[in-house]
DNA sequence: TCTGGGGTCCTAGGACCC
DNA sequence: TCTGGGGTCCTAGGACCC
């Protein structure tokens, strides 16, 4: 697994990215959809939510992915606004995993519409015979990368009879991830592109914007723009102890970068570690200052977070919360836009539990003034201790309580039982919210 | 008229124990 | 009585990703 000026070897990965992917399934699902611009949304909400995904006819418009909804559509009048469906975009990239795993058990599901894929030879490297995708295959001698290609070319195919014309991925093949991920991403929808060596990499890397390679994004291409380097020529002069001295150890992954140099693993779904926190956080449709409201959105994120807790079978002990003040609302400009604060309790899977210290924790940050955005999140988690009867019939009597409450809204939907205190509270619905944000998850 | 939501990783400083 | 240093846990905050 060597590459780099002494390797004569180097990996074959393929990096396989969907275009406009929730947008292409809703097209695939509704033809009266194709063709046409529309924007994938969080739900009914208008104010206060993003384009989740927009389809390659509302790109043309220049709508992107995050965008506010009124600003997609001042620049695109006619888009129209789905409401996304985690459900069905799931049953799609499962699909289109069985189809990367018949080509090599080496998959890392990036995130729901991203994978890597490591192909179980390498490519001896003076046979990598630099080759325009586009070109005839068979002309040439059948080499490892031709099998790379055809592969590839055949992935395509595959997802395009079992998954539909409207669903397209690009596909980037290169020696490592960061080059396979940046190869992917040139060329849009539908690629195909190859760097086939850092001979390449580096003609590819002197071409491009610093920040359109994954891991530098608009804070480091501001710092290195403040130290005079501008593109990747200019980093790749930039002394190893001047990126360390201003990014500590960042400094030597970009030192890497401009030379197209990354060695991490690919990591394959089952060797994946476990997830390290599980949050929420909700955005107010308007401003609010009022703590009922503030305490009903609270209790009802740490319920989501408490029921995800108990069906992976984990217990955490760090609460954070945190929230967002109205833009300049603070008279005196001291005061942060967004503060907050952990701490650190007895392990529970408890809802109530959880509840409690976020509470605790915003009525110590909270100055009465009116809020956008609450958020909670829990960390330190480990594997909940098995099943043991309490010397508390009271503590048995809750458990079995909250167990048939989460079977029950298992089957018929989040918060179709709930507790007393939530009725009537302000809408936040696990579903159509949270699935722009599901795409991270474990097969 | 603004700008969602769920994650990861890293650094740095302080407390505490041995 | 005074001292160093390693290890671990906790907290705050920043940056990045999709």
């Amino acid at each position: 697994m060597v590459f780099g000026s002494g390797g004569r070897r180097v990996r074959a990965i393929l990096h396989i990215d969907f275009n406009s992917y929730f947008a292409s399934v809703e097209q695939q699902a509704n033809p009266r959809l194709r063709g046409k611009p529309i924007g994938v949304t969080g739900g009914d909400r208008i104010k206060r939510t993003v384009i989740g995904a927009a389809s390659i006819e509302a790109k043309r418009f220049g709508v992107k992915t995050g965008m506010a909804i009124w600003q997609a559509k001042k620049l695109c009048p006619q888009i129209i606004l789905v409401k996304g469906d985690s459900d069905k975009y799931l049953e799609t990239t499962k699909k289109f995993l069985s189809i990367v795993k018949s080509f090599s058990p080496i998959v890392e599901v990036f995130s729901i519409d991203e994978v890597f894929l490591q192909l179980p030879f390498v490519i001896p490297r003076e046979r990598s015979d630099r080759r325009n995708p586009d070109s005839n295959l068979d002309c040439h001698a059948p080499s490892e990368l031709a099998m790379t290609l055809k592969i590839a070319q055949e992935i395509k195919s595959r997802v395009r009879s079992e998954l539909g014309e409207y669903i397209k991925c690009s596909i980037g093949i290169s020696y490592n991830k960061l080059m396979a991920k940046l190869a992917g991403s040139l060329q849009k929808p539908d690629g195909l592109v190859v760097i086939a060596d850092q001979e390449e990499a580096i003609k590819v890397l002197d071409k491009i914007e610093l920040d359109e390679i994954c891991g530098i994004g608009r804070a480091i291409k501001k710092r290195l723009n403040n130290m005079g380097v501008f593109n990747f020529k200019d980093l790749r002069k930039t002394p190893l102890e001047a990126l360390l001295a201003s990014f500590k150890s960042y400094g030597k992954t970009l030192y890497d970068m401009a030379r197209g140099i990354d060695e991490r693993p690919i990591l394959p779904f089952f060797e994946k570690p476990e997830v390290k926190s599980i949050g929420h956080r909700h955005t107010i449709d308007y401003d609010t200052s009022d703590p009922t409201e503030i305490k009903q959105i609270l209790l009802k994120l740490t319920e989501l977070i408490a029921r995800k807790l108990r069906a992976k079978k984990l217990v955490g002990k760090t609460i954070s919360c945190w929230f967002r003040r109205v833009r300049g609302a603070t008279s005196t400009k001291v005061a942060p836009e967004q503060m907050g604060m952990q701490v650190t309790i007895f392990p529970t899977q408890d809802g109530l539990e959880i509840f409690k210290s976020a509470w605790k924790v915003f009525n110590y940050l909270w100055d009465g003034e009116r809020i956008r955005m609450v958020g909670v999140s829990i960390s330190n988690l480990k594997p909940q201790n098995p099943e043991t009867l309490s010397l508390l019939p009271e503590v048995n009597k809750n458990k079995t309580i909250t167990k048939a409450i989460d079977q029950i809204n298992d089957k018929y939907g989040e918060f179709s039982l709930q507790r007393g205190v939530l009725l009537g509270s302000a809408k936040i619905q696990r579903k159509p919210n949270s699935f722009l944000a599901d795409r991270r998850f474990k097969i």
